[in-house]
DNA sequence: CTGGATCCATTCAGATACTG
DNA sequence: CAGTATCTGAATGGATCCAG
């Protein structure tokens, strides 16, 4: 059986809908934000330091950087190395979990370069006056 | 080249820094949040109405339906076909591009199923206090 | 049933300043 | 350089009421 994850009111999602499904929500929320998905896909590079990840990561502030990060390492998605040097100086990597997970992110990339017409099309249409225009609702049942 | 959706400062990301890396971001961002992909995920049944929808994506308020189906409608990820019925009748389902994002979300969601006992191990690792008791800090250079 | 609008609490996210 | 804490404004998200 595979759990949904959007845990509807079925039969079998109800039987999950226990602490294993709060936890599956938890982690898919901590994952599914933009700043989490661009940094793992940065990772893809292999080794960064806060600073590279921090030039990689366009826009990022350091604030959502340093906490996002956290949050990753809590999960097990990203690995994080300090070096008692000084300066300090802190690498970044992403854990076999992690890579796997990037394979998916970069997926996800992928389609929005991919679509990117696609989508801007799309809006065009959507934002024009006359959007129901051609419509002609069907008239079903 | 493919483009890098992180915008980092190189050369190339630098070159693509215009209205089509700010237009990539926008539908990045559009898509990279929890009820995007859970609605997503939860038109993998097909067509579905409103309050079907309502009814799979566990947890989520009316206004956050609504507003986050306009916002895929608009990005052209899912069609919707009101029908002129009353009481009204509108269903939802995935363009076709839609669906090519739709097996990527699987992936995720399936990510998170497949590494729940990961992530819950580092978790516990993660929180316990001597959490970095063992480090004995790598004296890197 | 679908969907928009409003009000309100919570959270997110950026800027800044400060420690090691 | 890396990281945390605080303060503030913006955005998110939920509850409720109203319209088609």
């Amino acid at each position: 059986m595979e759990a949904s994850l959007t845990g509807g009111r079925t039969a079998e999602a109800k039987a999950e809908a226990g602490p294993v499904g709060a936890l599956a929500r938890e982690v898919f929320t901590d994952i599914a934000n933009k700043w989490a998905l661009l940094i793992i896909e940065a990772l893809e590079a292999g080794t960064l330091r806060f600073g590279q990840l921090r030039a990689r990561v366009d826009g990022i502030s350091h604030k959502m950087l340093s906490q996002t990060l956290r949050t990753l390492e809590r999960d097990g998605i990203v690995e994080r190395t300090p070096y008692a040097t000084v300066p300090p100086r802190v690498e970044y990597s992403l854990t076999p979990a992690g890579r796997e997970l990037q394979t998916v992110v970069h997926g996800f990339c992928h389609w929005t370069r991919y679509h990117l017409d696609h989508v801007a099309a799309a809006r065009r249409r959507f934002d024009t006056p006359d959007h129901a225009a051609d419509a002609t609702l069907s008239n079903g049942a």
